[in-house]
DNA sequence: GTGTATTTTTGCAGTGACTGCAATAATGGT
DNA sequence: ACCATTATTGCAGTCACTGCAAAAATACAC
């Protein structure tokens, strides 16, 4: 039973890996503009119209973007009643690493071709705007069993709370990446975020 | 001298306009994918290629949009001493509206096609992003001169403080986008943006 | 006005992303 | 070995977008 995937499975992953391997590999080695689908798709040995069954453009593809979702494991550690902030803050980070097929190695690649071509960033952007969706169902959910965030303040429901905690949480995220993109050899994006997440509470703080 | 513009500038801005109102009012009419480039073009009397020559792709045409900038007369209400975050999160408001030809008719029309056509949000977050980064250089100029903002806490810099105080009252902006655009024929934006805001002072207070 | 410099428009020809479709091949299950 | 399902491929086509150089429009000085 050496095969916990079916060889179809393990095929895709293959060239999956493959594509977007030659779609970063070639524009960190030739530049973005040698990145071209049929370059990519003749690299990773399959037809140029396979290339468009894996990735649905060639951003994609040299992000190695994937679906986000959102896993029962990532929900265990999400603590209601404990630092808010922080548990959604690591839910959004949870799942943002779910869009890489992200070795670590792959992380840092990724990093430094956004870092060179910074029109990349808007795609990951997208992603992060995917990302706050997801979690912001997820969220609700939670916060609409709680007893402390059952009823929302003012004229808001629930739904509102989640989002508006989504995007304060997701802009510690957002500091996170774009500090360990425009430094691409610098601390990992978890010590990135947590010292985000610090700065903002510091702000906050003296704000309100 | 009925010309504060020159006739190459009076030209050149209705050309703009006719370009953007047929784009949009097509995306509306006949739907989105009727939109081309040719299409428009012929529309407004102008040839294809010039198309070009005013916007930098066919989204922008749709969503009317223009580089944003930020003026004196937006920074002349900034108060550093008083409500940072209410501060910074009008400024960023204001500089949004310079993205727009927005006349307000014409922001209605925008939102109600992003609401039926939602993958031309992203192109608006792309622009969100830019201003960030105006209004955080902007703001961060005001933070140096500030007594109580010019020292950042921890291993931060003036800039650091910039970039997250822009993000978090980046949230409440947001918050307002997706609220009116998913409701087209709601409140008016600044008025979400204030509702946000007060939302988001509700939560953090309880937060922290 | 006339002439000249500058800006804008335009046509042309090309590249390359992306799509739908229908045929073919590969795989999974029986 | 057979069939159902799914993946790959080629083909033909549409359309966004670009660089370049010629032509037209506008501004400006005289």
């Amino acid at each position: 039973m050496s095969q916990l995937l079916s060889l179809r499975d393990r095929k895709r992953a293959e060239t999956w890996a493959a594509l977007h391997l030659s779609a970063s590999g070639t524009a960190l080695d030739k530049g973005l503009e040698c990145v071209t689908v049929d370059a990519v798709a003749a690299d990773a040995g399959v037809s140029p119209r396979t290339f468009f069954n894996y990735f649905a453009s060639k951003e994609d593809a040299v992000l190695g973007l994937q679906e986000p979702f959102v896993d029962e494991s990532m929900l265990a550690e999400f603590d209601v009643d404990g630092d808010l902030l922080a548990s959604v803050s690591h839910l959004m980070h949870a799942v943002t690493r779910t869009i890489h097929g992200s070795a670590d190695e792959d992380g840092n690649r990724c990093r430094e071709v956004i870092c060179r071509y910074p029109q990349l960033m808007h795609r990951r952007f997208q992603y992060i705007v995917k990302v706050e969706q997801l979690v912001t169902d997820a969220v609700a959910e939670r916060l609409a069993q709680s007893s402390r965030w059952a009823t929302a303040p003012a004229g808001n429901t629930v739904d509102d709370v989640a989002k508006m905690l989504v995007l304060v949480a997701g802009a510690s995220l957002r500091f996170a990446i774009q500090k360990t993109t425009s430094h691409p050899t610098r601390e990992s994006q978890s010590e990135a975020l947590d010292q985000g997440m610090e700065l903002m509470r510091n702000i906050l703080k003296e704000l309100l």
